[in-house]
DNA sequence: ATCAGATGTTAACTTGAAGCAACATTAAGG
DNA sequence: CCTTAATGTTGCTTCAAGTTAACATCTGAT
């Protein structure tokens, strides 16, 4: 990605941690499938050290990465509850009162502050 | 990405669909919590651009901006028993009688095919 | 210990992702 | 209806993600 110091360069600490550990899940699964990175890579149709990247959790690698390896792993489905709408309790919260199309100020927010 | 035809412009169909579904939940998550794309995405740090991108499951938007938007949203810990190795039947069963540190043959495949 | 294969590292190169700006379109609210 | 804000779209620029190749290192098996 273009600019400087997006979130692919700096990211939050726990989206960093969470990338990590994804990463690792990945490659303990790939082992014990018993595939080499350039196997799982021939598999998912990128190069091997794109799978070496999903592997350490590199925050800006594309998505269709990692996603494409879960699918050559067999592990697709566990992505499908990721911010399910029907699990998002706090959402389902919000939402009493209100279905919105697009999101808008709920008011003029004449508090002038 | 660079060169051509890699699995973020054409990607596998059950892999483009698992990212629409991810971009739709999370575009979900973001209604209901009456934030607007450039309201996420300052949080993000990212443009509203990216956030769009994530919203339409654009395969070649990097992982970053996913895992930054859930986490955005509260949703982060979402992600964690994703590919998680002690939910990984299949890979479980696998493992019993080897647990390698790296791929490698089995045997020197001597079977001449 | 040796050997073979897997993984890590580096470098040069190409292409598209992401930033920004301006405009078009859509939809919510009064 | 009319205004206003949110979202979609286009074009341009910049910079890094991804590719390939060659070499280094590590690991596991024999």
């Amino acid at each position: 990605m273009p600019n400087p110091t997006t979130i692919a360069t700096v990211p939050p600490a726990a989206v960093e941690a969470a990338l990590e550990r994804l990463g690792r899940n990945i490659r303990t699964a790939r082992l014990r499938r018993l595939l080499t990175q350039a196997q799982l890579a021939e598999r998912v149709g990128i190069s091997r050290f794109v799978v070496a990247g999903v592997e350490q959790g590199k925050p800006s690698t594309g998505i269709a990465a990692y996603v494409g390896a879960l699918w050559a792993l067999g592990l697709l489905e566990d992505l499908l509850p990721v911010a399910d709408p029907s699990e998002d309790a706090q959402g389902i919260a919000l939402e009493r009162a209100r279905a919105p199309k697009r999101a808008r100020r709920a008011q003029t927010l004449d508090d002038d502050f």
